[in-house]
DNA sequence: GCCAACGTTGGC
DNA sequence: GCCAACGTTGGC
């Protein structure tokens, strides 16, 4: 028995990797590198699964959004960014021994024909409790439900366009 | 560019 | 273990 899918949001501004710049990646994939926030960090160690859905949101944009669809290729292995001293990233309290910091591969799986603003999400009542409308929420990996995915796929457009 | 909200750090 | 200070996020 396979086990159950999971959907997730995951946050990205486009100026630094857009849905598009997903989408044009070798084999559309990407590793999810530089998450250095604990409740992400267990979502991606304990909890997403190789085929869990991915809305992919568009932070610090104008408009902000969902852009896209994406899912999980790759479970959670250790972010190599943190043993590096260059990386904007690096962590020098974390050991290759005992990675602290983990991250997970997705591959793109298609733009939103209809790009859904924040805005429309907050006006949506059946999303009233989207962790992404929630005030001051900053988690850059967020759980989103299966009512709530099926809601974000018809308002973008992409409702029995994506098996997932 | 502002700033509210939040997570993390470190002194005690 | 409290909590003030600090840094970051991200909408506006």
């Amino acid at each position: 028995m396979p086990a159950k899918r999971r959907y997730w949001l995951l946050k990205s501004e486009p100026d630094v990797f857009s849905i598009d710049h997903l989408l044009k990646a070798k084999g559309k994939r990407t590793c999810w590198d530089g998450v250095r926030n604990y409740t992400a960090r267990n979502f991606m160690r304990d909890d997403m699964q190789v085929g869990d859905g991915v809305l992919y949101y568009h932070s610090n944009a104008k408009p902000p959004g969902i852009a896209g669809v994406a899912k999980v290729v790759k479970e959670g292995y250790p972010d190599p960014t943190q043993f590096d001293p260059k990386d904007s990233h690096f962590d020098p309290k974390s050991k290759p021994e005992d990675p602290r910091w983990m991250m997970v591969d997705i591959q793109g799986v298609a733009a939103s024909p209809s790009f859904v603003p924040l805005d429309d999400l907050k006006a949506n009542a059946k999303l009233e409790a989207m962790a992404v409308v929630q005030r001051g929420q900053r988690l850059s990996v967020q759980p989103v439900t299966p009512a709530e995915w099926r809601e974000v796929l018809r308002m973008s457009g992409l409702k029995g366009k994506v098996d997932l």
